[in-house]
RNA sequence: GGAGAGGUGGCCGAGAGGCUGAAGGCGCUGGUUUGCUAAACCAGUAUACGGCCCAAAGCUGUAUCGAGGGUUCGAAUCCCUCCCUCUCCGCCA
């Protein structure tokens, strides 16, 4: 959420930044000019109103008689007069509050403007593509070997799940080991968050109000989570941090609706209504913020960098950034059957604006006043989507996988994804 | 799910219609004293939103005792709804 009295002072700046967006973002900021100037005016006057009851009340106690119903019968008016402002203030400041909700955070001035992806920009690559001679899909591999079964999957649950087999479903829980011990090593502190949220920490990571339909819901109200971003940036919701820099690493599953998105992505482990993550999240001090991102990318590039896989990284332009962030920067993969680059992994800053929806401030130093934190998280890595990138990278002509030297330890030495034996 | 007890400042804990932003204590900050440390003593110690001010500082108004609503001239205090915590019972991995 951005700053009201920033807005109010600065709207031709806010909507042109935000019409960098497109898509209407700067649309959203139309009422609030004129809301701000009746909340300012309805404030006013309820409170001076309040001031004069307040006075007049004190003297009650030291009435008697006549003299104590005439006044009780002025102050009944005044206490009328101030409940129907403060009424309407309420409303006031609801639609102020519903408006600003509503609109997406400011691009960082280093974000280049673009329209959509197309516009993102490579900012670096790391290591080459192997070279396979017919490169397969990871769906078609995993399948052959039997270590992917989609076609279960759907009639247990339906389009977008999957069952992993076999030595498969180990890789996935080594790779989740692997992934956390990468990011401890670079100074993250594990959590396992709970997987079901309220929808208060939705808000604050900026997930609802306006994009409920993405999420699934309990019949108890509570919102499985998309990310683990959401239950570790709330683990620090109302709350003044002490510390600063704190950084988290947190394995957790992931579930998406995937609503709007039919016809993408259709096959395969690349799109799932479910999958695993372990995200790290960063708590910072405003001014430490991009520095702090360029820091994130190098922690979920090094997990890529010690399986081997060939992999850049891209800056999203203003056109591709998402609601609540100020600059994300995406790790893509190379997937040979795809013979593409696939996201396996976004960093993003989102400044104070999920700071703000949380409340969730520090104070840099004792007498000073409190701050806004700024937040961060990416991942670290994407677990389906790299095991994807692993079966692809690491396909052998006879059918079967090498797996990168760095996942053996995890796996008790394995070096190679062979057909599964049926017990 | 059933029965009961609770939620007050950074923390502990009083208060039970007006004099309470809230006693007392702890903590923290500054000062005095002091070979050092400690102790003692003194002072200060919230947040949000308005107004005055170019701005900061400062002054000033209002709100805030789990959340929301109600009663009342006036609510931390009375009533209603909800949330959360704890204890016991049931169920359960």
């Amino acid at each position: 959420m951005l700053d009201l009295k920033w807005v109010v002072a600065n709207l031709e700046e806010a909507k042109e930044r935000l019409s960098a967006r497109g898509g209407g973002a700067a649309q959203a900021l139309a009422p609030i000019e004129q809301l701000a100037q009746e909340r300012r005016q309805l404030i006013q006057e309820s409170e001076s109103r309040r001031a004069e009851q307040k006075k007049a009340s004190e003297q009650m106690r030291s009435l008697k008689g006549e003299e104590q119903a005439k006044l009780r019968a002025h102050l009944k008016s005044l206490s009328d007069e101030v409940k129907e402002k403060e009424a309407r203030l309420k409303e006031v400041e609801e639609r102020i509050e519903a408006a600003l909700l509503g609109v997406p955070n400011l691009p960082h001035s280093s974000v280049p403007k673009g329209a959509g992806p197309e516009q993102n920009q490579v900012v670096r690559e790391w290591g080459s593509k192997p070279r396979i001679a017919q490169p397969r899909e990871h769906t078609e591999i995993g399948e052959k070997l039997g270590l992917l079964d989609f076609e279960r999957a759907a009639k247990v649950s339906g389009a977008r799940f999957v069952f992993y087999r076999g030595a498969l479903a180990r890789l996935e829980l080594a790779l989740v080991q692997f992934f956390l011990d990468s990011a401890r090593e670079r100074g993250y502190l594990d959590l396992l968050p709970p997987y079901l949220v309220n929808a208060d920490s939705m808000r604050g990571t900026g997930q609802l109000p306006k994009f409920e339909e993405d999420l699934f819901k309990t019949t108890a109200g509570h919102y499985l989570i998309p990310t683990a971003e959401v239950p570790v940036t709330n683990y620090h919701r109302d709350e003044i941090l002490e510390h600063l820099p704190i950084k988290y690493c947190a394995f957790s599953p992931c579930f998406r609706s995937e609503a709007g998105s039919y016809g993408k992505d259709t096959k395969g482990l690349i799109r799932q209504h479910q999958f695993h993550k372990v995200e790290l999240v960063r708590f910072e001090k405003p001014e430490d913020a991009q520095a702090a991102l360029e820091q994130l990318v190098l922690d979920a590039q090094a997990p890529l960098q010690k399986l081997g896989l060939h992999h850049r990284v891209t800056v999203l332009c203003t056109g591709d950034l998402g609601f609540s962030a100020e600059k994300t920067y995406d790790l893509e993969v190379w997937l040979p059957g795809q013979g593409a680059f696939r996201e396996i992994s976004s960093c993003s800053t989102f400044g104070d604006f999920q700071a703000r929806r949380a409340q969730i401030r520090h104070r840099p130093a004792p007498g000073e006043k409190l701050r806004l934190v700024a937040t961060l998280n990416g991942s670290g890595l994407a677990v389906g989507r790299t095991v994807v990138a692993i079966l692809e990278n690491g396909q052998q002509a006879d059918g079967s996988v090498v797996l990168p030297e760095a996942i053996r330890p995890y796996l008790g030495g394995l070096e190679r994804l062979e057909p599964v034996r049926e017990l």
